[in-house]
DNA sequence: GCCAACGTTGGC
DNA sequence: GCCAACGTTGGC
């Protein structure tokens, strides 16, 4: 069984619509110790649903992990970090904007909600299924 | 090791 | 433009 996650970005840095683009990427730049350790638990199959921050701030499309995480180096910031690629699967028809979410009961304990800052986070089977069903899609 | 100052992220 | 939350840095 794949497991599910929300992944965060700044749409100008690197959005939704440039994966559907490039097809598959290196998910980087990952520099915070939280998130790292959720990315490591990341496994080829995971399916992880992609975020916009900044002016969109909507849940915008769904990617799957095509390998597992490999590490990535920071010369100015040592210590280990860690990487994984993705694949864009599908844009989801409508984008489901945060302040949808944030009124929607079962999406009550999104992380994404109580602790804005994080990039990478695990959700649970039902509320990727909830997601799906808010931004019209389905796999 | 503590804490104040500062920087960054992200929402409003 | 502002503020809250959180992370980082540097002085002690």
């Amino acid at each position: 069984m794949p497991k599910y996650w929300l992944l965060k970005t700044e749409p100008t840095t690197y959005s939704f619509e440039q994966l559907q683009k490039d097809r598959k990427t290196a998910w980087n730049g990952i520099r915070n110790f939280q998130a790292r350790n959720f990315v490591k638990q990341i496994a080829p199959g995971d399916l992880a649903l992609i975020y916009h921050s900044g002016d969109d701030r909507a849940v915008c499309g769904i990617s799957r992990a095509v390998g597992a995480p490999y590490v990535e180096h920071d010369k100015k910031k040592p210590g280990e970090w860690y990487q994984v690629d993705l694949e864009a699967v599908k844009p989801f028809k409508s984008a489901v904007p945060l302040a949808q979410i944030k009124t929607t009961p079962s999406l009550k304990d999104l992380m994404l909600i109580r602790q804005s800052r994080l990039s990478v986070m695990p959700i649970t089977a039902k509320e990727f299924e909830t997601l799906l069903k808010l931004g019209g899609t389905s796999l």
